[in-house]
DNA sequence: TGCATATATTCTTATATAGTTATATAATAG
DNA sequence: CTATTATATAACTATATAAGAATATATGCA
C-alpha cells in the first residue's frame, strides 16, 4: 500500500479528473443522474443541450469513471458510477455556500 | 438554512472551483503549502515554476478562497485557507490510485 | 431490404487560459 | 532620492476545448 505522492505526474493526472468536474455542463448531468439511469435523450431533455454535446460530456464523465454505460437495444443508459463524486461536489457546494454567506455577512455588516 | 440546488447559476459557480484545482501547477502550489505558509519565490524555488506564472496562479488560488495571503514588508506568505482543499485532493488522489489498482489488475489478472 | 430512431463522431469556430517576456509597482536600505 | 529586491501586471503566443452543424454508425422494425 504505497502513499501516493504528487509528483509533476500524478498532479497532472489528479488534475485531469478535477478538470472533468470543472464544467458546469458536466455538474449538471451528474446532477441529473442522482435519481437514477438515465438515457442520453433523457438527459438531452432533462438539461436542455444539444444531443451532440451531452453525448460528448457523457462520454468524458465516463472516460474518467465518473459514469458508467449500459446499451439496451438503441439506447444507451448513463448511470453514477458511485457517490464519491456527488459527495466532492456536495462538498465543494458546500464551500460555495459558506463564501456566500460570509460574503453577504460583510455586505450586511 | 436554504439547501443550494444546482441551478445552471449555482452549477457554474461550482464549476469555477473545480476548475481552479483542475490545474496541475495549482496542486503542486497547494501540496508545497502543506507544510505551511510560504513566500511567493520560496514557491518559485520549490516548484521550479516562473516568477509570473506562479504569482498568477497564487492570485487564482487566493480569489476563489483557497488561499490565503499576508504581506509582510517585501514578502507575500501565503498558505492554505483551511483543511478542506486538501481533503478533496486527497479523495480525487485515492480515486486516482483505486483506478490505477484496479487497472493493473486488469492487465495482470 | 429499406426506413426510422438513438447515439456517436467529425469538422469547424469561438473562447479561455497557461506560460513567457518585459515592465510596473511596492517596500526597504543606503 | 536612488538602488535593490519581491511581487504583480500587461501583452503576447500557443494550446485546449466547448458548442453547434452535419454526418456516420448502430439497432430495431415493417
Amino acid at each position: 500500500m504505497t502513499r501516493l505522492t504528487l509528483t509533476p505526474e500524478v498532479s497532472v493526472m489528479v488534475a485531469e479528473r478535477f478538470k472533468v468536474l470543472g464544467e458546469p455542463a458536466r455538474l449538471q448531468i451528474l446532477n441529473c443522474l442522482r435519481g437514477g439511469e438515465l438515457t442520453v435523450g433523457e438527459i438531452v431533455d432533462a438539461t436542455g443541450f444539444g444531443q451532440a454535446n451531452a453525448s460528448k460530456h457523457l462520454n468524458i464523465l465516463r472516460s474518467i469513471g465518473f459514469v458508467r454505460r449500459r446499451k439496451q437495444g438503441l439506447y444507451v443508459y448513463h448511470a453514477l458510477a458511485d457517490k464519491g463524486v456527488l459527495q466532492m461536489c456536495e462538498t465543494m457546494c458546500g464551500r460555495l455556500e459558506a463564501d456566500m454567506r460570509r460574503r453577504d455577512k460583510l455586505l450586511a455588516g
